[in-house]
DNA sequence: GGTGGCCAGATTTTT
DNA sequence: TCTGGCCACC
């Protein structure tokens, strides 16, 4: 098995004498680390599975690892492994714990929008602007483990001091609600191991040996409980890649990585060097480019799979005509070399440069896909049943009393609710705890009371049926009951309301399935009750299990969300200044040029996201402010080897015009041979 | 004074 | 595409 791996991947899965670094390049097969390193510890080193946990940082990345570990060890028991997300295992930590925190152990998950209504109402504000801003400040504090106290010493700008003020209220309010939103998925359970060290003890007891997964991704908070979690014994492999550090804005500090070899002295550090994906002009493009950002760890990718073609850049003169260029050399390549539409891909920095390649795609009539949008869970619907679940489960848990106490409408009005939430907020109770107050009965007609009473013990009942049926009974119960369908026709057009119904039945059938207890990937799954389930599923991506295979199109995509994937043919657009590196970041570096760096490693996912070609384009002029404005290339083309590139009707070249000569006959000979067939 | 429609502008996003 | 702002109309 072993054998099948490289001299430093053979090392990397080998070791384990401490903890260890890997530093893993594009392409260098850092997932099949990973996943060796699992079957090596079970087979080889007499790990037990359950004693092994494997971290990633997206469900899609888990689910693969799950998958490919699956597959490896077909046959074995692998019982007990964990394989999940940061925010699936403090979620496994803190239910077991909750009680130590002052949390009963069915806490509510908030997901941002919740988080984001709450400081709404704090703020006493609708200024979206300042709220977003309150909230990414509030989460920052979160991810480098600063708590309200600390925020408030050390905010020097008064307004950073009052979302100090906010983020404690926010914080109580929390509490008071029995909730937790997502970032305190992790940080809690870093306090609770600061605080008590039998529980710490008890989980440094149960995971022997960690893995991580993109290790240039975790925060401060994470690393922190990376670093709990091992303890001295340092039992842990950390695999990851600085250069493509890309989400600094959000947390993520590449500075965990050199920060591990002060920590641990005796860290051991393997590089994998050997690019499995791109040829070499890509990569001494990606190399290239990279070489202009100081560098934490030396590292040089190489290939073996041959000199490719030359890296094109091309200046269009508009960003139509740039969409029109890269949709032309898209179809005459693929009728060329007869690759299929999912081998390309259409990479780009911000998500409304997708706008006009979709308008001519569809135009062209070809397949294309899309990243991003939002998820399955934002929608109304399932964010609907969802607050259900998680009333049932918390019944201090305002937020989702008041949307399932009003949706579908049931005869619980405004009024009442402004008075319930009066008295709830005067006794500190839960909105749930008041209906049933007698004082609070008093105060309202007897109809309101009737219908509010009447969804209170109805929810209540549920709680009942929840812990004791299958989850599916439970659910259809709850659609009937509330009548949701006909609430959906009513609200929304046929059509509309139509989808959503889907989409709600397809929720429960999900639901339903992980209910059950199933054999997966080798790994067996008890029957989890309603309860159970209502946590997970804040956490969780319906996407996940959805194997109908990728249909044949094109893949437009941002840079970020790109990460991790591989292209036969990629075009990479739009990389002018401004864009790439962003206007943002360009004004930021002047004082701070890790703005800048980042942007380039941005540039250098992007570039090695390509196999085999690798199409840039840049547009001379763009329309902005209703007049069309002159643009720059980006600096980055500047930094790829001159011998590596050719340009196409740009500046760079004296043969701007032989080379568009030459891309038009080429076009014609193509549209000859298409009118021959 | 409130709502609806149209135009312009746009970091990046997971849990 | 999605959102926000502004103007016009009711």
């Amino acid at each position: 098995m072993l054998n099948s791996l490289n001299a430093p991947q053979r090392d990397a899965v080998k070791y384990l004498d401490g903890p260890l670094l890997v530093l893993a390049g594009a392409g260098s097969g850092k997932t099949r680390v990973i996943t060796q390193k699992i079957s090596y510890l079970i087979d080889e080193a007499g790990y037990s599975p359950k004693e092994i946990a494997a971290i990633t940082f997206t469900n899609k990345a888990a689910r693969e690892m799950q998958e490919r570990v699956g597959k490896l060890m077909v046959g074995k028991n692998i019982k007990g492994l964990t394989i999940a997300t940061f925010h699936s295992l403090g979620l496994q930590m803190l239910r077991a714990e909750a009680s130590l925190l002052g949390y009963k152990p069915q806490f509510s998950i908030l997901d941002s929008s919740d988080s984001f209504k709450i400081l709404a109402d704090i703020l006493a504000t609708t200024d979206k602007q300042l709220l977003r801003k309150t909230q990414s400040q509030i989460s920052h504090w979160k991810n480098g483990f600063v708590n309200p106290d600390q925020a408030k010493a050390t905010a020097e700008e008064e307004l950073t001091h009052a979302a100090a003020k906010v983020y404690q209220l926010y914080q109580q309010t929390l509490k008071a609600y029995q909730a937790v939103d997502f970032d305190d998925l992790i940080k809690l359970p870093v306090e609770l191991f600061d605080e008590h060290e039998a529980a710490l003890n008890k989980w440094q007891r149960k995971l022997q040996y960690l893995l991580i997964d993109e290790y240039q991704d975790t925060n401060a908070c994470q690393y922190k409980l990376v670093k709990m979690l091992t303890g001295v014994r340092g039992q842990f492999t950390a695999v990851g890649d600085d250069d493509q550090a890309i989400y600094g804005w959000r947390g993520a500090d590449v500075e965990n990585l050199r920060q591990l070899t002060e920590d641990f002295s005796k860290l051991k550090v393997i590089k994998l060097e050997q690019n499995y994906r791109s040829t070499i002009r890509i990569l001494r493009g990606a190399n290239a480019v990279i070489a202009n950002n100081p560098k934490l760890f030396e590292k040089k990718l190489w290939s073996d799979l041959g000199t490719g073609d030359l890296i094109q850049v091309s200046a269009c003169m508009s960003e139509e005509a740039e969409a029109e260029s890269v949709i032309m050399k898209l179809q005459a390549h693929k009728f060329e070399n007869r690759t299929k539409f999912l081998d390309y891909a259409i990479l780009y920095r911000g998500n409304h440069q997708a706008r006009i390649f979709e308008q001519y795609l569809r135009n062209h009539k070809i397949p294309y896909t899309i990243s991003g949008g939002q998820s399955f869970f934002d929608k109304a619907e399932i964010k609907d049943l969802i607050s259900y679940l998680r009333l049932v489960a918390n019944e201090d848990d305002d937020p989702a009393f008041i949307r399932a106490a009003t949706t579908p409408k049931k005869g619980i009005g405004n009024t009442t609710l402004e008075r319930l939430g009066e008295f709830a907020s005067l006794h500190k109770i839960s909105l749930f705890a008041a209906a049933f107050e007698g004082d609070f009965q008093n105060d309202v007609g007897n109809k309101q009371l009737e219908d509010l009473l009447n969804f209170c013990t109805y929810i209540q009942k549920i709680q009942e049926c929840a812990v004791r049926d299958p989850a599916g009974e439970v659910l259809n119960d709850l659609l009937t009951t509330i009548q949701y369908e006909a609430f959906l026709y009513d609200s929304d057009e046929p059509r509309a309301a139509e989808s959503k119904w889907k989409n709600v039945l397809d929720f429960i059938g999900w639901l339903t399935k992980k209910g059950e207890a199933s054999t997966e990937f080798g790994n067996e799954t008890d029957g989890k009750n309603l309860l159970e389930l209502t946590q997970m599923v804040s956490l969780m991506s319906m996407l996940e299990g959805r194997e109908d295979g990728e249909p044949d199109a094109v893949k437009l995509s941002t840079l970020h969300a790109a990460k991790g994937l591989e292209f036969g043919h990629v075009f990479l657009i739009g990389v002018e200044e401004g864009i790439l590196p962003h206007r943002e970041s360009i004004d930021l570096g002047v004082t701070d040029p890790t703005k800048i760096e980042e942007e380039r490693r941005l540039m250098y996912v992007g570039i090695t996201r390509a196999q085999k070609s690798l199409n840039i384009s840049w547009c001379k002029k763009r329309k902005r402010a209703g007049e069309m404005q002159m643009c720059e290339p980006s600096r980055f083309i500047a930094e790829l080897p001159k011998d590596d590139v050719r340009h196409f009707g740009n500046p760079f070249n004296k043969d701007a015009e032989a080379s568009k000569e030459f891309g038009k006959s080429k076009m014609a000979n193509i549209r000859a041979m298409l009118n021959n067939n």
